[in-house]
DNA sequence: ATGCCTAACACCGTTAGA
């Protein structure tokens, strides 16, 4: 079974690009990022005419993420423990999907947008490390299932200095702060795997390269995307793939596919 | 040099992304 992850940059505005590499690669199970649309927007019939089923979690203009999957999803939830979407008192940001790929070897698979936290010493930085906490207590909750699990997504963090073309550039920015990082790592000790870094684990495995001051053809990367595997997945990882030559197609995302490849 | 792209929404600019 292969799982995808990708940021697409709205799904509307990309939806040909899109439709496109889910052609080629026809991947099991795709978690998407920054959809931007409201649930009744997202492009639902063109994936089902791909073989898939759909989830949504959408909101207007920012954020929402979907669920793509081969094999019907089930026990589907919207938003992480915590808010009260959509609510006022709650976080009423579309960032969290979770559903179980049914088949002869089920897997919960949840779909991540963490919020990107700039400028540090705002609100943002804070919502940003809240978040994260509730991710983690969340993800404690899920592991105690022991069954195979990959949380994945646009985690928004730069975990070490090999996962950036130049970390000088990047210490004042809300990705490669110590406190992300450190709670990018807390996410880790509770015993879930980085996918690429078992797999593979060569520097340079950028996942996103900006639109701006020629990031792309300098190669001016960062590796943000991540799959991360309960030990019950871990065990099966196969592989991790980086669907680099896709920032340099026509309009493309400023993110690229990460795939994982399980053995399930 | 807190901008340099890109997208959404509504407007002919602002907000957000990372």
């Amino acid at each position: 079974m292969r799982i995808a992850t990708w940021n697409v940059n709205s799904i509307n505005a990309r939806l040909e690009t899109v439709l496109g590499w889910f052609s080629e690669e026809q991947p099991e199970v795709a978690c998407l990022q920054e959809i931007k649309c409201l649930d009744e927007k997202f492009p639902a019939e063109a994936f089902e005419r791909l073989g898939y089923n759909v989830a949504v979690h959408g909101q207007k203009t920012y954020n929402g993420v979907a669920l793509l999957s081969k094999t019907p999803l089930e026990d589907v939830r919207r938003g992480l423990p915590g808010e009260d979407f959509p609510g006022e008192e709650g976080d009423d940001q579309a960032r969290y999907l979770e559903a179980v790929i049914s088949g002869p070897r089920p897997v919960r698979v949840a779909a991540i947008y963490l919020p990107n936290g700039n400028p540090i010493g705002t609100d943002k930085f804070a919502y940003k490390l809240r978040w994260m906490e509730r991710l983690n207590a969340h993800a404690q909750t899920l592991l105690a299932l022991e069954e195979p699990l990959a949380l994945a997504g646009d985690y928004n963090v730069i975990p070490e200095p090999r996962d950036v073309y130049d970390p000088a550039a990047w210490t004042g920015d809300a990705l490669f702060q110590p406190k992300t990082r450190s709670a990018f790592r807390a996410l880790e000790w509770l015993g879930l795997t980085d996918a690429y870094m078992a797999a593979d684990g060569a520097p340079g495995g950028y996942t996103f390269w900006d639109y701006q001051a020629g990031a792309w053809p300098r190669n001016n990367g960062i590796r943000i995307d991540h799959l991360l595997l309960s030990p019950q997945a871990a065990d099966h990882l196969a592989g991790v793939v980086i669907h680099r030559d896709v920032r340099g197609r026509d309009k493309p995302s400023d993110h690229v596919p990460v795939v994982a490849e399980l053995n399930l």
